[in-house]
RNA sequence: GCGCCGGUGGUAGAGCGGUCAAUUACAACAGACUGUAAAUCUGUCGCCCUAUGGGCUCCGUAGGUUCAAAUCCUACCCGGCGCACCA
């Protein structure tokens, strides 16, 4: 184990050469070689656990971290669980905190999604979860003090978002500096050698390089990862901007949310989010914008659920877009005497009666032999499949 | 505690006595088109009905003024900013 590894080599080289990795402190060729000298390192990706819309900006923070398990590194998925409840500084404004009881949840629920992704049980080197409420809760006033003597107010007042809120005029409250030195001290207590996290976290992430500088005398790597963002507009991927895609969904949706993505997304999407060698990568392009997304879909829709629901996945893919079918599993409704939106609104498909009425008259509802139903009125014969809108497909029993 | 400002639909954010179920943008939904659940164009976007019409609910909460309130008044709750208090 304690000798240079070329197949090790040729992984991290592959790793880096993805351009996921935006900035490595102190530097690229101190960690490479910190790497490749065979010493395990120790890492951690800290997780935020406010919330479980983990999308794929998350999962490939996370698909890195396995990459590193696999190279032979200790790897922790960190769960800020103590900072959740809290409140992180947000760009706008202070965030709420949470209960107990919804962080417990929602770690949980984290755990769950992104299990395929990350071995937490490999029977040699398991990535395993830790939770900052360990330390954190147990530090007196007096430590806190102390550890905030290694920061000044002008630091924390650099960031960014503390600047524009200045001058918003809008409020900062002071349990918001404790923040980074919170995150920072996490590095602390594990006594890591690196730390993973997105470029929006760079500033916790050195805060705690700056502390274990202080206190342990030892280098800590802080390795950033770029924001998936749309190379056309700019935009990062969310939900607000309409290229979020959230994990949590079954194999056919991830895959229709990920052919709709705009294709400029393709590149940003092959980069960060699949492990297709880099040597392929031209190959696959050519291929076309259609045939490279439908590729690339398959491949994260395959890490996600696994090979098999990943091929039906695309089957069903074309099968109802390309093809305007219809696709395997669909909802089944018994009208038992109710009328059909009444009983569409009970099984959640339509959100009301006049809800209804507008896709009736959008010519939104159409039979599977291509009747178009104008009238809100119409009783389907039992057996009819029902297509509401695109997406949307019935079947009366 | 005092003063000032604000709380509007999924979000941002107009409106500030009738013409407001409430401008606009984003999101969402639908149609056309398409390789696509993309882009673009078009339409829709509180609920209910015996429907080119009618009814109900809605602008922090509760009252009030008025023929009429999201719009004015009062109280309360919540948020922000400033000042003070911290003998």
């Amino acid at each position: 184990m304690a000798f240079m590894n070329k197949v090790d080599q040729k992984r991290i080289d592959e790793l880096f050469a993805r351009g996921t990795v935006t900035d490595i402190f102190p530097s690229k060729e101190a960690l490479t070689k910190k790497l490749l000298a065979g010493e395990k390192i120790k890492i951690y990706l800290g997780l935020d656990p406010t919330h479980t819309a983990i999308h794929l900006g998350h999962a490939k923070n996370i698909m890195f971290m396995e990459e590193l398990r696999q190279l032979g590194n200790e790897v922790i998925i960190l769960f800020g669980d103590f900072t959740a409840r809290i409140g992180d500084p947000d760009k706008a404004s202070t965030r709420k905190a949470l209960s107990e009881e919804d962080v417990t949840r929602n770690m949980a629920d984290w755990v769950r999604q992104i299990s395929p992704l990350i071995d937490f049980n490999d029977k040699t080197n398991p990535a395993t979860i830790r939770h900052n409420s360990e330390w954190l809760a147990k530090l007196s006033f007096a430590d806190v003090l102390s550890l905030s003597s290694n920061f000044t107010v002008q630091q924390m007042i650099e960031r960014d978002m503390f600047q524009k809120r200045l001058k918003e005029g809008s409020p900062i409250h002071l349990h918001e500096f404790m923040y980074p030195l919170m995150q920072g001290y996490d590095s602390v207590a594990m006594d890591v050698d690196a730390e993973l996290c997105g470029t929006d976290q760079i500033f916790n992430a050195l805060s705690g390089r700056t502390l274990m500088k202080k206190l342990k005398d030892k280098e800590k790597f802080v390795i950033a990862l770029n924001l998936i963002a749309n190379p056309a507009t700019g935009q990062l991927m969310s939900k607000s901007n309409g290229t979020g895609v959230f994990i949590d969904q079954s194999a056919n949706d991830l895959f229709g949310a990920l052919m709709s993505l705009p294709d400029p997304m393709i590149e940003p999407l092959f980069l960060n989010c699949t492990r297709i060698p880099m040597g392929e990568k031209d190959m696959i392009m050519a291929q076309g914008p259609r045939m490279a997304k439908a590729l690339i879909a398959k491949d994260i829709v395959k890490r996600i659920h696994g090979e098999a629901a990943s091929v039906t996945a695309e089957e069903a893919f074309i099968a109802t877009f390309a093809k305007g079918g219809v696709p395997d599993d669909i909802l089944e409704i018994k009208l038992d005497g109710a009328t059909l939106a009444e009983v569409l609104i009970k099984a959640g498909v339509i959100e009301s009666k006049t809800e209804w009425r507008r896709l009736v008259t959008d010519t939104a509802v159409r039979t599977d032999r291509d009747e178009k139903i104008t009238d809100p009125t119409y009783v389907p014969a039992s057996g009819t499949i029902l297509k509401i809108g695109k997406r949307r497909f019935v079947k009366i029993i």
